[in-house]
DNA sequence: AATGAATGAGCCTTCATTCAT
DNA sequence: GATGAATGAAGGCTCATTCAT
């Protein structure tokens, strides 16, 4: 309609990249703020500025775009997160354990302007829809392992120990747990700030609180170990 | 409306319920399992046997049959629960507290057959619905509070200490987090063995690591009165 | 539900006329004023503070009950119009013709507070429901009969007459137009003003346009009676 | 929405119709015959041989068809109804009046086979839906101001005075009652024979009675001019 | 005589998808 | 490669009516 037309983006070229993009953006936006259910392919279409045929035409269907905008989503999180970079330490220590909690916490309350990635995230998760089974594969385990690795780290015991399993489960109940239910959370705890500086304040608490709470449960392990 | 007849059906059970609770308990299971979007009128009322024109009649539509649904829901999560009991208890110990984990958890994750309460309302937590400020009203603040004064017995904080709130979130995190994405966390962790014995090991874990955490925080407070 | 009990008209006495007769009024009232379609037999029963079998109780049907309305309808405008004293009229004259127009203008534009009797005809006559044929017989052919005669006496001809025929019809044409578009009327004609002064000029006009014509037309037939 | 492609089909007719406007013929068809109300979306479509979501994509829901239908019928009878011809004649005579009328009451009422517009009109104009305000400022002051021009000029009175409103309304009503009350007219006047001969006798009649009548009128003002 | 509960038919609309261009 | 027109399936809801009391 009017002469827009982006940037071709890398090299690739000479495919219109510029309109299938435009849907998965726009896609992205909506199935963040109203589910995939609510949001429908006429509103993707329109704020994509596209006819609203195209998403038949370039995915084949609704449910197959929004596979391909969780693809997209798990792309921008794994890139851009804190998770990839620490996951790249070779050497760990309590204090790279703090800073890590305070960008990853950051990374996943942050303000970004159009942070549609995370909030379809989070909408999968907690209401899978049928692609959950290959997003699972995609995006769950690698940070799974990590979160694993960690424990394992602190407690001083094999990543496979069951201790490490649950261990790793309390550290990412807390980020996930402030994540996914933000809206709550802001809700019931106005005083926490989560804008604002009470950020970095409640990093700091999940480190001091996840420390203790680990070496506590590794020390029954290693006086006794059940099993 | 709401005062309705309505005979308590001794043991006969299952058939003999009146039409509009019939209505709710089919809704309940279905809103549960595709969500409010997916769940159809028809749907509902083929399963709990009724003509598709009854909810209209009962409930004035569908939304509000899904708000009185949510309300059934509270009703049952509160009474049942462990957290009732709990919250009546005036004098506290480490050791209830522990025997309080694992009623909490075992009601979370209790795999009663029909238990559709919980799951509708981890549904409308993590994607609200417009039903949702109604709802936070009666389900979450009690909650709230009852985990606070927790962490505050623990902590021997006063309950409105800022601690005491960020404490007050790890123990929920934890809780909500297996119950939110239980899905989730038995793919990634089928060790674990939520439907068996492993339930209890991980009640077991959360106490630990839960008093370990919140005493190390408080430990700082009590140094140096930050704030 | 209260302790209203009307009046029992008459001596009749002993049948709860009360019910029956509300919901008459009631339904009179929405019939004219939405339509027999769009007045539902909710609305009806809500109006007339009775459960919303009682239509079908009481007359075996919406249908049914609109018929009864149209009988209570042509009632009202029969033994309460000025038509039924102007037909028992023995002898006319130009002057007594003059009032019953007059008389008649006013009894179709006359703002009695709920005269629904004369708006459910209209509707019924320019848009007919299957009650249609039932209600012609008795309300139509009287009125048609006095207009034919009233139009025989001022031409001089046999009320038979082919001429005569057309005549009544040019007469009642007047009458039924104001009455029938009475809100096209005042919206295109405002300074009419059918509600204040302008209804007895209206009637006036009437009365000298028609005496007019109705003699010019019959001078026609009288100087050469084509037919 | 408006500029759409549409081959003028020479004489092929009927089938080769743009979907857009079989529906629109249908509609007109349908709410002539039974109402806004009775006449359901998916009788059109059926009659229109079109799926029954085509409705809501041409004009967005069953009302705005409807006020298309009253569109295109008010198109259709300026353009072809005798009215036009005769509002652009420069000087009248009774000759030429007495052709109008016979013309007049011939579009009226003659028996084109699907002349639903006028149906549709009288409709409209006695049992007005909400779509009334619109309607009436494209169909009903033309036609109004045509008649007073009429009146005036057999009258020989200015056309804005009030007896000359009175005398439009006098014609005008003539010519509206049989349009709107046809059938009830043919009921209770079979002799008059509207489909045949008759039709321009009462064409003649409403002429002569009409040119009386209102020369009656205006000589009353023009002797003592009240107003 | 009269009612509250429940029904079944049908209506308007929405939506993802397909077809011809 | 991309689109406007058109479709079919289904969804929520309304309404007159019926049934048991």
């Amino acid at each position: 309609m009017e002469n827009r037309k982006e940037y071709i983006d890398g090299g690739t070229a000479s495919e219109s990249l510029t309109t299938r993009n435009r849907i998965i953006e726009a896609a992205g936006h909506l199935f963040a703020q109203d589910g995939f259910d609510r949001a429908t392919s006429r509103q993707i279409c329109d704020l994509a500025r596209v006819n609203c045929a195209a998403v038949n035409y370039h995915f084949g269907g609704k449910e197959q775009l929004y596979l391909e905008v969780l693809r997209e989503a798990h792309r921008t999180l794994v890139h851009f997160g804190a998770l990839k970079n620490f996951a790249q330490e070779s050497d760990l220590s309590e204090e790279k354990i703090e800073a890590f909690f305070l960008g990853y916490l950051g990374s996943l309350l942050g303000n970004s302007p159009d942070s549609w990635a995370a909030r379809v995230m989070l909408r999968e998760m907690s209401a899978p829809t049928p692609a959950f089974d290959e997003f699972a594969q995609l995006q769950l385990r690698p940070t799974a392992k990590l979160f694993r690795s960690l424990a394992s780290f602190v407690m001083g015991l094999p990543v496979d120990h069951e201790a490490v399993v649950r261990g790793a489960i309390s550290i990412v109940a807390q980020f996930a747990f402030v994540f996914q239910n933000r809206h709550v959370v802001e809700m019931v705890n106005p005083e926490l700030d989560l804008a604002g500086q009470g950020l970095d304040r409640l990093a700091h608490h999940i480190w001091r609180f996840t420390l203790a709470g680990l070496k506590a449960v590794a020390s029954d392990y290693k006086k006794e170990p059940v099993k």
